[in-house]
DNA sequence: TTGTATGCGTTATCAA
DNA sequence: TTGATAACGCATACAA
């Protein structure tokens, strides 16, 4: 463990000389930088984040702040995590994962422990008072999602609202008019929950308002059990449904199942799109389900981006992304057999 | 930010005081110790991690080291990284996400970089230059699985043997003697793959072989899609096959949609059972599976427990522990229905 | 262009 | 039992 000390030395310079090639602080002539490099090659030489971050007031470490009581988190949440541990990397920065509840007073915690420059928080709700905890402290952040009114708020969202539309016109392109939404209505769990069910459900009643669709929403509890208890019942409860869209991953499977239990054929009978999933959980099912991905490898880098961009420029303009799912085609959707064809 | 020097002076003491009260390094006066913590409280004193870790030559920050390059990180991975977080966190540590091609002077890299104090690693292989790496150097870790000999290794990993064995009493006890054993016998990706694969086929071989059973070994690639191909094919492949053993989760719920479009009756005709799975995936399967669940949660908080061992209590004898996977009932497996009943 | 010297917040040694 | 004080490794204002 060579310190700066040693490389000076061995360079034949002072500390500060050997600080401004580290970091480029200041210019040096070509032959004594040429000599430092090649001495803290020769002694290995690893700045010690300890005392740069003693000295520079900060950690470089950025903490991404989850849900711990989550009862589900699902395949899209690691491939979130992934991406924005690998971008903080990227930028010189290291992400610690934080386990907290819902609570405010956790935030405080951990604002002010020191160790973090700032926080990446996931799991927005439309009223959150962890956003108001960060929000009026001085710790920079970025939310993944969106609070009710998230103006004046760093986030980076999915477009839950390009979304289901993007999903509507596809059913619509197939001659679907008469739709169901399907999506859990009691209290969601999920990464990209709350916000996410809130908005998706108002833009499909609108969508479907403006348009002179016929539409229906129905409730599901987010497990595969739960959405074969949905799958079974369904012919006989919406008799005049063509197509679905449903917003609820992991009870997608269990909807699939009951369906084909019930005898309703996918996609001849009743077409499904699934928004918001990945291809994970979409070609598990039988028939493999056309789904909207959900961009989860986008939102960690994008996320990660915005926190540091906070951290480093603090001036510059509050990010506010939105990024739709994209559509990947599957088995489960057809034109509609329904009378008029 | 109030720091030492505050409490200090806020409690008329010298700096020195406030350590000894904060770390409990030496025995102070009951009044001074009060007025001491009082002064903290009022200020809202946190100790400064950067110099603690200056000051300590530690930083209290373990890293988890996990392959970036991974197809495939499924529920299991996530349940682990979560508990393993909680639990650093419970004990006073950070965990950082380090992702990591499988690369040895990554290691390097990384235990020179003075940030962590020590290293759990994800994804052991049989062979593994990583490992080699980390035992070479003086950085504290622990492994999650273990080489092809772990002998002199700290570690901590599913008892696949065991829970091989479970899953063949499991239907041997349902009468059935002709056993397939369903994995990947290309290059698997998961969490658990490599040593899991190597060790698990090689405990059904033997077992059957012991016990005067029929066994079969089936390959099938990591996706549900791979599954699917397999299970339309089955029946007619292995007609003698009365029972499945399938270790390779992401497969499964494709595996199960083959039967049943090619007329196999599960459980009447063939029992399933899935090693080494979650509830998340059984429950999709259809009929829902009966599954070996993977103890990811408390492999986590062990692994976790483990590094920080090494850290705190060097010489503490090291940790060699295995979990089997616990039996989950379901559906899928029923009494064979075998000649002979 | 390079060097000197101070401070960042804590810990721990040595005195008192 | 408590207090001065010297590290810890680095960044930087100020001098040279």
């Amino acid at each position: 463990m060579a310190t700066m000390q040693d490389v000076a030395r061995q360079a034949g310079v002072s500390i500060a000389t050997v600080s401004f090639v580290l970091n480029g602080t200041k210019a040096v002539t070509e032959p004594t930088r040429k000599r430092v490099e090649a001495a803290m090659a020769e002694l290995g030489y690893r700045r010690n984040p300890a005392g740069s971050a003693l000295a520079r007031g900060r950690t470089d470490i950025i903490a991404l702040l989850y849900p711990a009581l989550q009862r589900q988190l699902h395949a899209t949440a690691t491939r979130f995590f992934t991406s924005a541990a690998e971008r903080a990397q990227e930028r010189g920065f290291s992400l610690v994962m934080w386990p907290a509840a819902n609570e405010a007073h956790e935030i405080d915690e951990l604002t002010r422990s020191g160790l973090i420059d700032g926080v990446l928080l996931m799991e927005v709700q439309l009223e959150d008072e962890r956003v108001e905890a960060l929000r009026k402290g001085t710790t920079p952040f970025a939310l993944i999602g969106r609070t009710q009114d998230p103006t004046g708020l760093p986030y980076v969202d999915i477009d839950f609202e390009q979304t289901v539309v993007s999903g509507i016109e596809e059913l619509v392109a197939r001659g679907h008019t008469n739709i169901a939404f399907l999506y859990d209505h009691s209290g969601p769990s999920t990464l990209h929950a709350y916000g996410a069910i809130a908005r998706a459900s108002r833009t499909f009643r609108d969508t479907i308002a403006q348009s002179g669709l016929s539409g229906v929403t129905v409730d599901c509890g987010e497990t595969p059990r739960a959405g074969r208890e949905v799958g079974e019942m369904f012919r006989e409860k919406h008799p005049d449904v063509t197509a679905v869209l449903i917003m609820n991953e992991l009870a997608s499977p269990g909807f699939m199942t009951g369906l084909r239990q019930a005898g309703t054929l996918v996609p001849d009978e009743l077409s499904v799109l699934s928004l918001v999933s990945s291809d994970t959980v979409a070609s598990m099912c039988d028939p493999e389900l056309a789904f909207m991905r959900a961009p989860a490898e986008e939102l960690g880098r994008l996320g990660t981006d915005a926190v540091i961009d906070r951290i480093t420029k603090p001036d510059s303009a509050l990010p506010h992304r939105l990024v739709p799912c994209q559509m990947v085609p599957g088995s489960s959707v057809g034109p509609t057999s329904a009378v008029g064809d």
